[in-house]
DNA sequence: CGGTTATGTGGGACTGAGTGTCAGATTGGA
DNA sequence: TCCAATCTGACACTCAGTCCCACATAACCG
């Protein structure tokens, strides 16, 4: 489950090369998008920066914005790894939780770190939000196709898309407090704060409005 | 709750100017971008067939995607007026079902087709989809902060954003579905789907699996 | 090992969205 | 009728993203 590093002699030297490009890429554009701003930051200057063209960064990403949230697309990335190979059973929000919080813990020690430069860049640059939005219902949409293979479900069943959003939901809420703590107990905080959330879930329903 | 037309006289001539100039544009992008592909028509092909220019354009519009999805920001933000106006009583899920039941209703006639139009576009744009799944993410934040408010409960509360949420994916699944038999039953069976829809929303978190 | 093929890279030209500026027109008000 | 506020059109400019082609380098095979 872990991500293959730009090192790894067993893979061919061509993927070696792609993974040291696409590490350099990523880390130089956390790197000028931090001190200079996301808008300020040309795809020039950072091409230049990682010494590669103009090309081959489209080759590698299909944004601008996408390089910069490299540490979400590897959180949902293993989230989706799990959910496929998953055996399932049991009440499938559970097991969408498990996924999740597997997934979370499996990560290089490396992700806590960009996950909290990334999400602070998402902050000041409304284009990233726009894009992370977008990536995610991407994501949702995915789950919602497994669980449907998975339960022999109509993917169209409402309560698929119900069960693929509230992991999303759960996240955004545990992760973006997360984030205001500067990460402060590590993993193990994130996890445990997913885990409230995914709790109060069913009180969710039943909140109810008293009329003053 | 009508949306003041382009010839209301009791709106200064300006005014009037401009919801002329507005509709003119999204009518004129709906026709084109529906002859021609949405990515096909360039902004200058728009602002030709409209006659007004680009300036104009971007005065009235962020982006090119937004004079394509005018219905889709129609409903929302009749849903979100509804949801500001409205005292909450009972449970707070079915009075979002109720503020979007009521917005659906209450739009003008002309509605009905402007959306089919608007989301069979989506079907084919990959860009239009970004942008809506983004613009619903604002939808969702707004109904957040107004419910906070009403409530007296904190805007990060797991339960707001749960409900919010839910709103949108109860609107997704049962307009996916209306926009698939062309609106056939029109606004009726539209409002229908979605009450089978919110119905079955408890259900969702009950979902098991079970292991074959 | 040497030669061939496939794949990746850099460079440059091009399209089109979005922004800023400014002079001129149009509206609202006195 | 005249002035001030506002809106419009036109133009220049930046930058993201696409396309294409010559060249290099890795992979494969005899």
């Amino acid at each position: 489950m872990t991500a293959p590093t730009a090192d790894d002699r067993s893979l061919p030297l061509r993927e070696r090369k792609r993974l040291r490009t696409r590490r350099a890429l990523t880390e130089t554009a956390l790197r000028l998008f931090t001190e200079r701003g996301f808008d300020a930051t040309t795809l020039d200057d950072l091409v230049d920066e990682a010494e590669v063209s103009r090309s081959t960064f489209f080759r590698n990403f299909p944004a601008k914005e996408a390089v910069a949230i490299e540490a979400e697309v590897e959180l949902w990335t293993a989230y989706l790894h799990r959910l496929r190979d998953r055996k399932l059973s049991g009440p499938v929000l559970a097991e969408l939780h498990r996924c999740l919080a597997d997934a979370v813990t499996a990560l290089d020690p490396g992700w806590d770190g960009r996950y909290l430069a990334t999400r602070r860049l998402i902050l000041t640059a409304p284009a990233l939000l726009a894009y992370v939005d977008h990536y995610r219902t991407g994501v949702e949409d995915e789950a919602i196709s497994c669980l449907a293979t998975a339960l022999r479900v109509d993917p169209d069943d409402l309560r698929l898309h119900v069960l693929a959003r509230l992991t999303t939901t759960c996240w955004s809420v545990s992760g973006r407090d997360w984030v205001r703590r500067d990460g402060r107990g590590g993993r193990q905080a994130l996890v445990t704060g997913l885990a409230r959330a995914y709790r109060s879930v069913p009180e969710s329903l039943a909140l109810s409005a008293t009329p003053r």
